[in-house]
Formats: structure tokens, sequence, C-alpha cells
DNA sequence: TCGATTTAATTATCATGATAACTAAATCGA
DNA sequence: TCGATTTAGTTATCATGATAATTAAATCGA
């Protein structure tokens, strides 16, 4: 996240620049402007998992395993490579997810240490339910943005 | 933070979306890849500033108190309007900057629950330590990103 | 083939975000 | 003017990210 509300003038950011004589302040401003955008978007699903008693990351993790083509289970190792979290994040996620029954982990028919990880009726379900609304979400944000900032250059 | 490493296909998205009958797919695809990038400068400079022993938030909070035109002081709650974090966190950071010496707070002339807050010289110092790398940093991913995604009309 | 190394996953712990609940001061309004 | 409300800030607690260390299985190589 980055939670700047209001980004430095061009002024300050040219101010910095000659200062520092590091960087192009078109490169920073542009920057600031990607991160601040997304740090709003980030927040705007944040809420919208939240109130659905979800996480993001836990969406994720769902969507990683249904997107899988020709597959329907993958290895909790696999998820790692595919999620940028890390593995000890990774494991309790999953632990909760199936507490609450939305994937199943057996363990690997070949390799002892290594799990398969699938979706249960109710993980595709709970997918199902969550993407429209995701969706929604981001369509929203994304009008919101082409109406105010993105019109202005600054993206 | 957005924790997919590799975004759905064109073909995923326009599959999610034919089934939810919500959103499009190119703002979808755009506001992925937006989330995406800026998800990997944020990991950058987060690690930019703990190789500093330092934090984007405190970061922030110096740049926010520096910036202020015609002043050298602001007042803790004018700090939390322009900073997107919740009052404990900033009472907590603002302890710890406090506590390293690179700020000082005082309290408020007029109002007796209101904090003054201003730089210190080590506050000062650590700030223009910390530019010319923070900018160095961005600069160097917006570089990379130019040959890689933005190229291809990802974003 | 068996000791050393690598890999998969977890446990323990810390850092840093959030919300809820609180204290105390300032302000509002009948 | 004084009770009610609002505002500033903190404390307590939880959620969720990270790293370091551990366990156990697999693999590598002399």
């Amino acid at each position: 996240m980055f939670f700047l509300k209001t980004l430095p003038s061009r002024q300050m950011i040219e101010g910095y620049v000659a200062k520092t004589r590091e960087g192009d302040s078109d490169t920073i401003e542009q920057a600031l402007s990607l991160l601040r955008n997304a740090s709003l978007l980030i927040r705007q699903l944040n809420t919208y998992f939240r109130n659905n008693d979800f996480s993001q990351l836990r969406f994720l993790v769902l969507v990683v395993i249904d997107r899988e083509p020709e597959r329907n289970s993958l290895l909790a190792s696999e998820l790692a490579e595919r999620l940028d979290v890390s593995r000890p994040v990774l494991s309790r996620t999953l632990k909760g997810l199936i507490a609450d029954g939305l994937i199943s982990a057996k363990a690997d028919d070949r390799d002892g240490r290594a799990k398969q990880v699938s979706l249960t009726g109710s993980g595709k379900q709970k997918l199902s339910d969550l993407m429209p609304g995701y969706f929604r979400q981001i369509c929203f944000f994304m009008n919101e943005q082409e109406t105010e900032v993105f019109q202005q250059g600054q993206y």
C-alpha cells in the first residue's frame, strides 16, 4: 500500500529531483500515480472481501486452483509458485480454507511431503458467488478513475 | 497488495466475464495489470526501506511534514488527514519516529488535546539520505516495466 | 548405499495494518 | 452555562503480512 492521499505537486517533485540529481520528474509522477491508484483499488477490493467474510488472498487461492486447465488439483508448492506470498502465509491460508470446507487436501501419492489441494463444491460456489461483485468493484473503480485522474494525464 | 504472479489469460477473463455477465474484459485486464505492477513496485520500495532500517510509512510521514509550505510543524491530526492510515497506526509510527529522534512533538498552545509535530535535524538528514535511493528504485522499476509489460499494452 | 543436500511444509515469532473502546479536551446548543 | 456531542489522541486487541528455524521426505553423488 501507498498511503499518501495527495501526491506531491509537480513543483515539489522537480525540487526533489533537482536536489537529489536522481530520476526524472515525469517518471516519478507516473509511478506515484500508479501506486496511489492501485492502493485505492486494493482498499476497495479488500473492503469488498471483508464485507463477504473473505479475503483477497483466499479468493486468489480459489481462482488459481480453478483456472488450472485439465486439472482439478494443485500441489501446495505449485500454489506457492503462482502466488506472491510467503510459504507460511500460504500454509495458514490453506488451513483456514480447509477448515471452512472450501478446499480439500490430501497427501500426494508420489511425494510424502507434498499436498494435493482441490476445490470442494462450496469452494466452487464461493468463487462464483464472489466473482460478479469482484468485477463490479473493479469496473466501478475504473470508471470513476476515468472521469478523474486518468483524464488529467496523470496516469 | 495483489498476489497473483501471472495474470489470468485474456481467454480466462472473457470466460469469467461471460459467466458473470458483469464488467468488460478490457477494463478487468487493465485493472489487474495496474494492481500487479503497483504491487511489484511496492515490494521493491518496501525492500529498499527495510534495507535502510526504515519503512515506507515512516518515510511518508517525514515527506508530509517536510513538504508543508510556510510551516515547520503539523498537527498529528493534519498528518492523519494527509495519510491514508488509521489513527492508531499513525500514533504508533509517530512514537517510533520520536524515539529515534527524527521528529519532535510538543503540546499545541491552543488545543490541549493536539500535538505539534516537526522534523528534527536528523529527521531532515534521514529524508535527504533516503530520497535519492527512493527515486532510483522508482526509475529503475519504471524502466524495467517499459521494456516488458507496458509495451505490450497491458497497462 | 548412505551421508549431505535439497525440497515441502509447518511452527514460532515478529511487524505492521485494522477496529473497538477509552480518556480527555473542546465545542455546540437549549 | 452546563449537559451532550464532537474531536484528538491512545490503549487493547486482532488480522495478516514477513523471516528464521524446524521436521521430514526426497534426491544427489562419492
